[in-house]
DNA sequence: TATTGTTATACTCTATAACTATA
DNA sequence: TATAGTTATAGAGTATAACAATA
C-alpha cells in the first residue's frame, strides 16, 4: 500500500503505519472482532454471551466464577451475562449440592441449538477470512500469531487477569 | 484467593479457538494494542494522543476536524485530546485567518521532540514483534493482514467516516 | 474467616445533541 | 442556512467494594 503525498482534500494518512505489523494487527484484529459481533447480532447474541454459552456447552456444570475467569470478566459482570442467557432459555443455574454457594451452569436444549447455529456462523466467518489467503499463507499467519502471542505472554485460552492470579497467588 | 493446586482446575479452554485465525487475530491484535499503550505510558501519552501528535507532525496546519476524522474520533472528543496535548505544551491552536472558525494545529519544539521519542519506542515495539518472525514470515503476515483488511473494507490510514466525506468535496 | 453469587457504585469511553461564533 | 469548535449529557462497558448465604 503506497504512501500518498499530502494533496488538497486527500485523506490524512499516518505515514509508515501500513508497513507496521503492530499497527496492522491492532486495526485488523479490531475489525475482525467487530465483524464477528455483527454476525452474532443476527442471533441476538453479543460476543460475550456467545463465549459463555460456548464454554458452558464444552464444560457443563462449572461454576459462574470458573467460566467468568476463563473469559476474563469479573464475577459481578458474569451475573448479568448468565441472567441474560437464562432469560433467553439457553442455560440454567442449578445449586451445586456439594457446595450450596455455587451455581452450576447447564445448557438447555435450545441453548445447545443456538450454540450450534452461532458456531456455524463463526465457522463461516473463519472461512471468509481464509478465502483471501492461500493455504500456506493461512498456516504462516496462524503460526506467526501464536509466536507473537507467546512473546507478550498473551493468554489465549485463558484471560490475562486469571492467568496472573493463578500465577502469583 | 488461594489457588493452591487445582487438580481438575486446569483453566477452561474454548476448544478449537487457537486454530481460528479470526479468534487469534482478535486476541493478538488486542494484546499488541494494549502493549503499545503500556509502552506509550512511559511518555505519559495515551495512544489517541500519540496518533494525534504524530498526525499533526506530518500534516501541520490542519483543522481539528480533519485530524479527528482521520483517526475516527468525534469532533467533540478531539477537543479534549487537543486540550491535553496543548496543556503538555506539545502543540498549539492558531486561528486560521482564512476561516476564523477553524483552529489550525501546529506542533511545538517539545511536541516534536516527544513525537520522536514516542515513535522510536513504537519502532522498538515493532522490532520486538518482528524479532520472533523470519523475514519471510513477516512479509507474509503483513500481506495477509492487508488482504483481510481489504476483505472487510477496514479503513487503515483513514477512518471510514472521513473517507466518505472527503470524497464528495 | 474465606468464598460464591449478588448488588451498588464509580469511572472511563463513546455517541449525540445543542450552543457560539463565524461563514 | 451551514460549519468549526465547544459544552453537556446519556449510554455502554468495566472495575471495585460491600453484602448475604454458605463453607
Amino acid at each position: 500500500m503506497a504512501v500518498e503525498k499530502d494533496t488538497e482534500g486527500a485523506p490524512l494518512v499516518m505515514q509508515g503505519a501500513t508497513e507496521s505489523i503492530g499497527f496492522m494487527l491492532s486495526k485488523v484484529g479490531n475489525a475482525v472482532s467487530s465483524r464477528f459481533g455483527e454476525i452474532l447480532s443476527e442471533y441476538e447474541l453479543v460476543p460475550r454471551q456467545f463465549f459463555v454459552l460456548n464454554l458452558i456447552c464444552q464444560h457443563e456444570g462449572e461454576s459462574q466464577q470458573a467460566i467468568a475467569g476463563s473469559i476474563g470478566v469479573a464475577k459481578s459482570q458474569m451475573v448479568s451475562v448468565v441472567d441474560e442467557l437464562e432469560a433467553k432459555g439457553y442455560l440454567e443455574r442449578r445449586v451445586n449440592p456439594d457446595d450450596r454457594r455455587q451455581h452450576a451452569l447447564f445448557v438447555t436444549k435450545s441453548g445447545k441449538a443456538m450454540q450450534e447455529k452461532a458456531i456455524n456462523a463463526a465457522r463461516e466467518h473463519e472461512l471468509a477470512v481464509r478465502s483471501v489467503l492461500s493455504k500456506a499463507e493461512a498456516e504462516t499467519l496462524l503460526g506467526a500469531l501464536h509466536k507473537i502471542a507467546e512473546l507478550d505472554g498473551t493468554p489465549i485460552g485463558v484471560h490475562a487477569s486469571i492467568a496472573a492470579k493463578l500465577k502469583d497467588e
